[in-house]
DNA sequence: AATTTGTACTTTAATTTATAAAGTACTTTA
DNA sequence: TAAAGTACTTTATAAATTAAAGTACAAATT
């Protein structure tokens, strides 16, 4: 391949908004609905809808307990969410890099 | 700025397909349509879609005419075009490189 | 010479996606 | 106890993407 295909970039994580969040997560071990809702400056319809698209795939993986008596979710990301979004990093790398 | 928020991305250029096409006419200085189709691997309808809105926000500039009777429309990134792809590369890079 | 096939697009319509607004199930504060 | 949060989820609307159909030719075939 290597070349300016645009289908090579996996859509899913293409998304701006499931970017950043993918960008996040790869920096950060682990972190919860509003953290990340902060960070990306999302608003909490919006996170909720693509953490939620990033979790079908199983890029992501989430844990839902309770803190002082209310509702946490933490969210991960997976080992196919990691290969998956090195491979986009490499796709995006050679189509910018010309 | 220089965080994880998704807004700072310009999402004109965003798309999958008009990243293809910017990163494409960056490295080329001009394409015609049949040409860019190819490389990016995109249908009439798409590329025509997409490269008019490239077009719209004066990204792109196009200039048609005949060339053995038949049409041919040559694309150019214009300096507007240059710059705004030089941020997104910026900011995509410092959000990406954490 | 008329019909078919092909080229270089554009337009329209349907599907998908993104976003915002409203809703749920609480908890905390006044 | 009523009002104002918090941490989300769901639903409805708007916007974007894509595919299909259409236009205006040219070239090749019958």
């Amino acid at each position: 391949m290597s070349d300016f295909d645009y289908k090579q970039l996996d859509d899913i994580i293409h998304s701006r908004i499931r970017l950043a969040i993918m960008a996040l997560l790869v920096s950060v071990d682990s972190a919860n609905f509003v953290y990340i809702r902060e960070k990306v400056k999302a608003s909490d319809g919006n996170l909720s809808v693509h953490i939620r698209k990033l979790e079908n795939v199983k890029y992501v993986s989430s844990n839902k307990k309770f803190v002082d008596r209310k509702p946490v979710t933490t969210y991960k990301i997976t080992l196919l969410g990691h290969k998956a979004f090195e491979t986009y990093i490499n796709r995006l790398s050679n189509l910018l890099d010309k």
